[in-house]
DNA sequence: CATATTCGCCGAATGATGTTCAGCTTCAAC
DNA sequence: GTTGAAGCTGAACATCATTCGGCGAATATG
């Protein structure tokens, strides 16, 4: 009996799925990490030592994958945010066009289906600045082309929130999907 | 109690530009915020205290917007990621659009120029969500359609870097430009 | 040129907070 | 009923954040 229980738990890894709890103190720390494990368990209704060891599995599961500070894009001189369609000859993805990830100006890098290939969001000082990194890019063996859309106004921009909508208003196309 | 005396100093403006220690400070603090003053003052080269005291300014004058903790989409149910791009008769920015903030699904909400007008980065548990937000977009007044790319594989994904790329290979159209 | 003032930093002391531990309760399996 | 695991709590302990006085450098001032 003993045999069968400890072969199970050797295979289980510790990945545990969050449940509400979890999920409560996510949302809070997605909004402020400096919070006290008490004022934090005090919010999700826990006490702090509670508080510390679920946040701390979360961590250890990659659930929380990292606690950072948020740079005014700003304060650090990169005022003009754009994001970049590359297109590419033959199929894409290639080594040498990740390497742009060295410059601190490139913040995300995504494969999209769509008429686009590769998709940046890029932050730079100036005009001048992402006139060289698009420069940069178009050197890229199998490069065809890029169209860049310039930020003129963010009105939204926060990370990963842990809340799911339930329902949504169901699209009103006179049937219902099988899936 | 120190709050009175900060009072007391608020006329004078705290707003400075940031150096190239602050830089480090910051280089250090967007990989993880969650290391002691101590070891955040060693890499930065000095002590706890004067790494304390630059940190609480940059947060006080806005460099640091703020300290969260980045949760994992797949872990928090919500794996799919897509960028859409948003036309809306007239001039867009419609304050209808604007609530689609409240859905945990959105993370990004922007104007830009190029042949779209809005631009928006979700990201939904399934296509069948992502398929109930945009009937939701759609919905909302002056929208006349909508264009998504869903993100295949995502390669980089991080917060604004400090950093700042001096010198770009100068783009060779055989000219200057003259700003 | 000498002096006063401001500013930023350091080392040490203090208070708050993170972290661990033993014990209790609940729940499920047997 | 019994056993075992899992999670929580309050209290003890260790670590760290935060404050304070003093020092040196740079700048302003006489």
């Amino acid at each position: 009996m003993g045999e069968e229980t400890d072969a199970i738990r050797q295979n289980r890894l510790p990945e545990r799925s969050i449940d509400a709890a979890d999920r409560r103190l996510l949302g809070a720390l997605v909004e402020d990490a400096t919070v006290s494990y008490a004022e934090l368990g005090e919010k999700a209704g826990m006490s702090a030592p509670a508080a510390h060891e679920r946040v701390k599995r979360m961590r250890r599961s990659g659930a929380i994958r990292q606690t950072v500070a948020m740079a005014d894009p700003r304060s650090v001189g990169k005022p003009l945010l754009a994001f970049v369609h590359v297109d590419t000859r033959g199929w894409g993805k290639t080594p040498e066009l990740m390497a742009v990830s060295s410059f601190p100006e490139v913040e995300e890098i995504h494969t999209v289906a769509g008429d686009a290939c590769i998709l940046l969001k890029v932050r730079t000082e100036d005009t001048r600045a992402l006139e060289g990194l698009l420069a940069r890019i178009y050197d890229t063996p199998g490069v065809t082309s890029t169209r860049s859309y310039v930020v003129l106004s963010t009105y939204l921009e926060r990370p990963v929130q842990p809340g799911i909508t339930q329902d949504w208003p169901a699209p009103k196309l006179g049937t219902n999907p099988i899936y």
